[in-house]
RNA sequence: GGCCCUAUCGUCUAACGGUUAGGACAUAGCGUUCUCAACGCUAGAAUCCGGGUUCGAUUCCCGGUGGGGUCACCA
């Protein structure tokens, strides 16, 4: 028996940036089409052309190609924006006949019906039912003309839509793979607009028609269109086209206002994100797991992996708020994983941004500090100013070189032959591990603490309350030319600095 | 308001009628430690309410309540 090839897409309109909610719904249906070999298409929807944004395209487009979420038909990403596959086009604004001749089928089937209202009779009309506490519907006013007079309109040139001819009272169901059985009354169900009088078709046919060309086998998202999925059923069944299957995914809420994450929220899309140095490998994951889970108690996964173990009877019905520690956790957790070359790489931006110089440096000195900083990095963009001490001598708080409740004197003091004991150590012994027994064979033999030692250098190096330990820092250091003058030239400057 | 969906720690979630209700993030404490991070240990923290069904309900059914969505010539 021949297994029919799974074909899912995703359609958005390019009215915006393409935001991270939305992902999670690319993602599911990239993964179900790997899953099962079978075909991811993009499509756009651009049939409301008021609310198109120029530029948007690329961004989707782009975005998905920095997420690694490949398509395999439609527009795509490679240096530039490209199309393929054979069942195009893929943007609805060049499809525009081709909505045209479905609807007109439909007209021709009776399942449709033109309609001359105005606007003004249709806000009317809903106020009336609004007062009346009556659902908010179209009262099938135009279907009373006649085949003659609806021609005569036309041929007035009178603005004119499509509906389509819903039937009362009759049970529209469908079965979701994820959400079970859902039956909706056909009263439910409004004659929705398919054609606008601008010639466009609305979303309602668009989706169904090209669903249907374009062989879509599995309809995946989010669960705001439950309500509209009994127009589509409607619509296949006009047309005699075989149903796809439905698949509605729980929505991703904004932790502030517990409603669906939206645009208005400030810094929500893709590319917002990647800028504030958020891995796409962690955004991947973290969004697998907003409405599904493996149900193994394994957490980290790569997009491989994910796709070998996705599967959409492991989704979840209920919304899952978006949380940004639990994505700053993968992130961090990703950035541990970076091999370093990587890691460099991909901080360059952020270090540029700071102002740090990384080409008058040598690559091995760059690579030290990042090691030493990856572990404590939730977000790339953090690596700036956490690591701009190495290239720029700090500033001191004075009160900040005191070890706890130690003597001022005593820290200066320390301060002082630690100087002249980092200067008598041969340059060559600037590693860390000989740097931490020598220093402490040196703090035995003066007698002194380790906290009063150990702490004022650390700030005398860094002038922070926090920072990786005083022997990583002086063995990266070391790797500069003039490295071990500049610890030293630090440790003589802060004890100055307590001495006024 | 009508209709639809939904309900386990603060958050993401596991437990397909029988568990001391498990894990992770976050939080707090302790240990390690010059600080931070990491790591290890520990703690607190949940089955919305009311009815059924059943020997037994987090789990199945009904009702309520809460939350979300949707009712456009937007998608």
């Amino acid at each position: 028996m021949d297994k029919i090839e799974v074909r899912v897409r995703n359609a958005p309109s390019p009215t915006g940036l393409l935001h991270i909610g939305g992902i999670r719904t690319f993602l599911y249906n990239f993964l179900f089409a790997r899953k099962n070999n079978g075909k991811y298409i993009l499509r756009i929807e651009d049939t409301d052309q008021e609310r198109l944004v120029p530029g948007s395209l690329e961004n989707i487009v782009q975005s998905l190609h920095e997420l690694g979420i490949n398509t395999d038909e439609g527009p795509y990403w490679d240096n530039g924006l490209k199309s393929r596959g054979d069942k195009g086009p893929y943007i609805q604004s060049q499809r525009l006949d081709i909505y045209k001749k479905y609807a007109q089928e439909l007209l021709d089937k009776k399942a449709a019906y033109y309609c001359f209202c105005t606007k003004e009779r249709l806000v009317q009309l809903r106020q009336e039912q609004q007062v009346n506490k009556l659902p908010p519907k179209y009262d099938k006013f135009c279907l009373k003309f006649s085949e003659a007079e609806v021609a005569q309109k036309i041929k007035n040139g009178e603005s004119h839509v499509i509906r389509l001819n819903v039937h009362p009272d009759h049970l529209i169901e469908f079965i979701d793979l994820v959400y079970g059985p859902i039956k909706i009354s056909s009263n439910e169900v409004d004659d929705q607009v398919l054609l606008k009088s601008d010639g466009f078709p609305t979303y309602h046919l668009a989706v169904v028609v090209d669903d249907h060309l374009m062989e879509i086998t599995h309809v995946i998202r989010s669960n705001e269109w439950i309500p509209s999925t009994p127009k589509h059923i409607l619509l296949y069944q006009a047309f005699g086209w075989k149903l796809p299957t439905f698949v509605h995914l729980p929505p991703i809420l904004s932790k502030t206002t517990g409603k669906k994450l939206s645009k208005r929220e400030g810094d929500v899309s893709v590319q917002d994100f990647l800028e504030k140095g958020y891995l796409p490998e962690a955004l991947i994951n973290f969004l697998a797991f907003q409405g599904w889970n493996p149900k193994t108690e394994q957490e980290i996964f790569s997009m491989l992996e994910l796709v070998q173990v996705f599967s959409l009877d492991k989704v979840n019905r209920s919304g899952a708020i978006f949380d940004l520690d639990k994505l700053d956790w993968f992130n961090s957790m990703y950035i541990r994983r970076l091999k370093i070359e990587e890691l460099f790489a991909r901080c360059l931006p952020y270090l540029i941004k700071t102002g740090i110089e990384t080409g008058k440096y040598p690559k091995e000195f760059i690579e030290k500090i990042l090691e030493l900083e990856r572990g404590r990095l939730r977000k790339l963009s953090e690596i700036g100013e956490r690591v701009e001490y190495f290239f720029k001598e700090p500033t001191y708080d004075p009160q900040l070189l005191i070890w706890k409740k130690t003597e001022k004197q005593t820290i200066i003091k320390n301060l002082e032959s630690l100087q002249t004991f980092l200067q008598t150590l041969p340059a060559k012994k600037f590693k860390r591990d000989i740097l931490e027994s020598e220093t402490k064979k040196f703090i035995e033999s003066e007698k002194l603490k380790t906290g009063e030692v150990l702490w004022p250098l650390r700030v005398a190096l860094t002038g922070l309350e926090a920072s990786p330990g005083p022997y990583e820092i002086m063995d990266a250091f070391s790797v500069l030319p003039d490295g071990k003058e500049q610890i030293i030239k630090r440790v003589s400057k802060a004890a100055e600095i307590l001495f006024k």
